[in-house]
DNA sequence: TGCAGGTCATGATCCGCGTCAACACCTAGG
DNA sequence: CCTAGGTGTTGACGCGGATCATGACCTGCA
């Protein structure tokens, strides 16, 4: 079949792992999942976490075999793609070949947040920010949502320690930007966090749109 | 024309420029390219350099317009793709269609050496062994070669100071690592570099061949 | 009910690297 | 030749966030 439901899966359990054969892709249709590596000290570094709608998979293309860990951090079910066969219908399907082009391009440009060096407090705007606006795209509440991370998967992800986490959540807290119960999370001053987080997200400058021909 | 070829620029040039209309993308012939972007204050990030064989422009697809800066940093030549040629002619040849795909995904994966919270010294090794790399691929030798980029340059990329740069260096040099003069490097060992940067390299844990199936 | 393990918060201390400042060097141009 | 601007090196100092340590809280299980 080109296309399968799969799941669901409960929190914790993987949906697939390092180096398993590669040929599906996968979106996701409820939950959230985490993907990871893990360097040779065994420690996990997390790569990515993804949200109903979103695409897993697409950096396995490259090998064949998948090159991270993917896990459900709650409850999730998947719709899975084979590859060969999406392939194969997006040579006769130029739309669907040029989606495909534009989610791998997309993820190329994601990385942009863990990549420069930031404050941990532009990190965490940046982080909620992010997951606000996505959450908003798929029909959720923009301003409240639940982590479904722990503070380590978190810190992990954006590159710091997971007391600093906490402290800038603290932070965030006492200045009245967030309000925050656990992994419930109610964002109150919107504008003060964008104005935060807006070096570590993408596209600060506008694209010159006059024209001029490149190359 | 599907192929094209343009240049010669010479160092400082700018070959695309973020907002030009995207049409093409293009792989370096001779010479060497950086990419990078301006954030709101003006200042300069460096996304990457791009050597002889390597491709420029993957970013763009999803936008339709350059997303980054392009400028040579010496004397450069192109092979200029139009890539809605090249899609098209895709969708006949699937193995043209698996090499796009697989030159997209690849790019996903660079992001790893910027993304992780490394020492100076991690960065810098990983940075002089995959250029090492690269340049052996296309056919240059792996052991003497010449940076054509400024320290200031390599600093941004690395997200470090220059001043940082210029102490890492002296302190490999100390250690006998390498040998410097001006932006001529020779690796004198390799074998204590590639293992400072292996905890910043990809792919640390190999992939399991046990053929158990995914998803 | 009480214990155990996982998660989170908060304080004390330390260190890597950014920042500031001064200086050496290289190349180009008058 | 001398000068000027770009580039690279080296030292002194301070700060942000990692690390270490402690304790609170929550959930599941005997």
């Amino acid at each position: 079949m080109l296309v399968d439901h799969v799941g669901p899966f409960h929190a914790g359990d993987h949906i697939f792992r390092k180096g398993d054969p590669f040929d599906a892709i996968a979106a996701v249709r409820a939950g959230s999942v985490k993907t990871y590596v893990a360097d040779l000290d065994g420690r996990e570094h997390v790569l990515g976490f993804y949200l109903p709608g979103e695409v897993i998979g697409l950096d396995a293309i490259d090998d064949d075999n998948f090159t991270c860990n993917a896990v459900a951090l709650d409850t999730v079910t998947l719709c899975r793609f084979s590859f060969p066969k999406i392939s194969l219908l997006a040579a006769r399907l130029p739309a669907l070949q040029q989606h495909l082009f534009r989610l791998l391009s997309r993820d190329i440009g994601r990385a942009a947040l863990r990549a420069g060096d930031f404050t941990a407090d532009q990190r965490l705007a940046a982080f909620l920010i992010q997951l606000s606006r996505r959450l908003f795209a798929r029909g959720f509440s923009a301003d409240r949502f639940n982590l479904t991370m722990t503070r380590a998967d978190m810190a992990n992800y954006l590159r710091l320690a997971p007391e600093t986490v906490s402290r800038v959540l603290r932070h965030f807290l006492d200045e009245g930007l967030v309000r925050v119960d656990r992994r419930d999370v109610e964002l109150l001053d919107r504008a003060r966090l964008e104005s935060l987080a807006t070096p570590a997200l993408k596209d600060p400058t506008p694209a010159r749109r006059d024209g001029k021909p490149s190359l």
